[in-house]
DNA sequence: TCCTTATATTCGCATAAACGAATATGTTTT
DNA sequence: AAAACATATTCGTTTATGCGAATATAAGGA
């Protein structure tokens, strides 16, 4: 189990809230957070780690392509948090330009060459709950 | 209002939430965080200050000693984060320990001379909620 | 097999956070 | 007014965090 030293040095960090706020509704893979959050792979990378080092989120590969998604932390306090988190991300209007971006990005005929090429989340479905979510990607993923 | 990362930033660090578990039901004056959480008076007021500028506590002064207490956000999205963090503070060993010292200290009759001198919280009296906590101590400071 | 693509990690540096020691400020007491 | 007291701030140093550039790993395709 994470400490909340841990948990609570991943949310304070704004780099990291953005790619939060980007996977809150779905899965992505790291190439549409170098695009919509334009900051360099490296530094996507980084932060991918330190949120996975927390349990805030996991990966799973597809190929070349690694996907993030927020995962309900085991400690119901952490988890309270987080959604509160997020729901807060949801109310900022810098995070909402962010998640604009990126639904403009995935309907974009003239996407740049690696988004073109990569796998686009089904951006447009209205999420449920994160945990339907999950469990709908588990069974999916049997 | 206070950033988002103000906000965390203040939450991240491990003697800033000592102190605020130690405020979580009532006020207390400078001189029994140093005694409880046995750190120097400089690091205290440091991180005193750091949470005063979060705006997620307040200081009022009488006669020589100030008083720091929790005060409810402005920002719905972090008086709730605030809540379930004191929550979390609550159901933690290293925290209650903290806070069976606080008391151990306020009963004791061979208490540190600062301490000693110092106006005793009446701690045993089980809080109520923060909100009403605070309406009791601005009517009584009318 | 070699080349390209997607992502992760390492390295050296820059910036920010936290710290103890010393000092300043504001208040009461003598 | 001076001394004592409680707390706040400043200063110089240490430590942690974040960064870009370069490099490593891992998978797919030629």
């Amino acid at each position: 189990m994470v400490s909340m030293q841990t948990f609570f040095t991943a949310l304070a960090d704004k780099t990291r809230r953005r790619i939060l706020n980007l996977i809150r509704d779905q899965e992505l893979c790291v190439c549409f957070f170098t695009e919509v959050l334009d900051v360099g792979q490296p530094k996507v990378s980084r932060h991918l780690a330190y949120l996975r080092n927390a349990e805030i989120v996991t990966a799973r590969r597809d190929g070349k392509w690694m996907y993030y998604r927020i995962v309900e932390p085991e400690d119901l306090y952490a988890a309270q948090i987080l959604h509160d988190t997020l729901d807060w991300l949801a109310s900022q209007e810098r995070m909402r330009a962010d998640y604009e971006k990126l639904k403009l990005i995935c309907s974009s005929p003239t996407a740049p060459v690696q988004i073109a090429r990569a796998p686009k989340p089904n951006i447009l479905r209205k999420a449920d709950t994160l945990q339907q979510k999950n469990e709908e990607l588990d069974t999916f993923l049997l």
